[in-house]
RNA sequence: GGAGAGGUGUCUGAGUGGUUGAAAGAGCCAGUCUCGAAAACUGGAAUAGUCGCAAGGCUAUCGAGGGUUCGAAUCCCUCCCUCUCCGCCA
């Protein structure tokens, strides 16, 4: 969400990010129920301010033994007519607070500006891609191998929920210790999460209302499966107030992640390239708002570092302005290679958002500068998502006969160095 | 799940209908004193909205939301949370 101030005071710039992101234009009627609001605000709080003085003396009168009907009569008009005004203004911020609900983001000026994923720019490729000479898919030679249960994942639970059999669950398990691992020596607090959240968070980090769908529900006690870990990381610290020179703050989680993904089939969604759960480390942090930009690259540097470890080839997007995202100023996305599909998967999207949740969230810090509380700044970022890089572990790994090496850097997690 | 107690500012904690945005103490910031510090003393300090060029004014906020009243931290209702005891349980 974006601040009524702003908006009010650069609405150009609004408009004109708006435009980017191909969102609707809602900022004529914001501005005109802006104005309906505080024309009531006026009047109310002209009439609230005379109750109180009012009030006061009848306390006075009342004391001093005398009698104050006549004013007490003279007060209910105006009690009324607060009530009325109360009341009209409530309805004008309903519908207010509606409407600022699709106001998008301002994007970066350093955001290529484009309608459709074809707009992205690819910034930086590393690795070298496998010759795809007699490659083969993963669900190929996790079949092979049986070591992913698709089948019985479907009867025990749906499709989208796989068993990992094995070797392939002590990769799993070998890979979300490997992650939590680096983010540690990079700075990163662990964290380990609750994996429902209530209604307050999930409208904290945006899932709701707009993205509710998105989500699986335990409706009986109102309880939200997380598509994230960045849902219940970063309402950690919903309505709290920092010290400047606690920032910044960096935190690193492992959840499993639960998506419905409703309406989405078709060929994209084979083997383990888009699942209803999965397991995911995310890296989460609250910072001073001049430093957010560098602290975006470090913790795109943070992901890739774990890419170029396990030997992944890989490239970076820089997302335009119509395909970032709602709540986003700034966004990269991390694609891997999958040598078996000859396919580049998104395995983490590192995003800005400036104060755009921490506003929503209340999450503030004393700026020693101005001696006032600010906003700060939050950024999120994969590190990394599990399906997507074992499957390319696997492609990019596999033997001719049918096995698969584990990278270096695993084995003395795995303690096994092939999966055959 | 049953029974009880409670949620007040950074913290402890007073306050049960009328100058209470809120006592007191601690902590914090500034100043005086000091070579410096401590102690002592003096002063300052909430957040948001709104009006104003500004100084500043006004409004709201005592877990959240409603209600009663001329007037609510104080009374009523609903919800949330915490603690204690009992039961159940990985």
């Amino acid at each position: 969400m974006l601040d009524l101030k702003f908006i009010r005071e650069n609405t150009e710039a609004v408009r004109k990010g708006i435009q980017q992101k191909r969102a609707d234009d809602n900022i004529d009627a914001i501005l005109a129920l802006d104005n309906q609001r505080r024309t009531l605000i006026g009047e109310g709080e002209g009439l609230k301010a005379k109750r109180n003085e009012v009030s006061a003396k009848v306390g006075q009168m009342k004391k001093a033994g005398e009698n104050a009907d006549a004013v007490i009569e003279e007060m209910n008009t105006v009690k009324t007519r607060i009530q009325q005004l109360d009341e009209e203004l409530k309805s004008v911020e309903e519908k207010l607070d509606e409407l600022m609900l699709t106001v998008p983001n301002v994007p970066h000026p350093s955001v290529p500006v484009g309608a459709t994923p074809d707009d992205n720019q690819s910034i930086f490729e590393w690795g070298e891609k496998p010759s795809a000479a007699g490659l083969k898919p993963h669900w190929d030679i996790t079949s092979a191998l049986g070591i992913i249960d698709f089948d019985r994942g479907s009867k025990v639970a749906g499709a989208g929920f796989p068993f990992y059999v094995g070797k392939a669950a002590i990769l799993q398990r070998a890979l979300i210790n490997f992650f939590l691992d680096q983010a540690g020596e990079r700075g990163y607090t662990e964290l380990q999460a609750p994996i429902v959240v209530n209604k307050d968070s999930a409208r904290g980090t945006g899932q709701i209302p707009d993205k509710e769908d998105m989500m699986y529900v335990a409706t009986k006690d109102e309880l939200y499966m997380i598509p994230t870990a960045e849902v219940p990381v970063t309402n950690f610290h919903r309505k709290e107030t920092f010290e400047e020179k606690e920032l910044p703050i960096r935190y690193a989680g492992y959840t499993p992640c639960f998506r419905r993904e409703a309406g989405s089939y078709g060929k994209d969604v084979r083997g383990l390239n888009r699942l209803h759960q999965f397991d995911k480390v995310e890296l989460v942090k609250f910072v001073h708002p001049s430093t957010s930009y560098d602290e975006l690259e470090s913790l795109r540097a943070d992901a890739e570092n774990l890419l170029q470890l396990l030997g992944l080839p890989y490239r970076v997007l820089l997302m335009c302005t119509g395909d970032m995202g709602f709540t986003q100023t700034k966004k990269y996305d991390l694609e891997v290679w999958a040598a078996g599909q000859q396919k580049w998967l998104e395995v983490s999207s590192c995003s800005n958002f400036e104060t755009f949740q921490a506003r929503r969230m209340n999450i503030k810090f004393k700026s020693k500068e101005t001696g006032k509380q600010e906003f700060v700044h939050t950024l999120n970022g994969s590190g990394l998502a599990l399906p997507r890089i074992v499957a390319a572990i696997i492609e990019n790994n596999q033997t001719p006969d049918g096995k698969v090496n584990v990278p270096k850097v695993l084995q003395p997690y795995t303690r096994f160095a092939v999966i055959e």
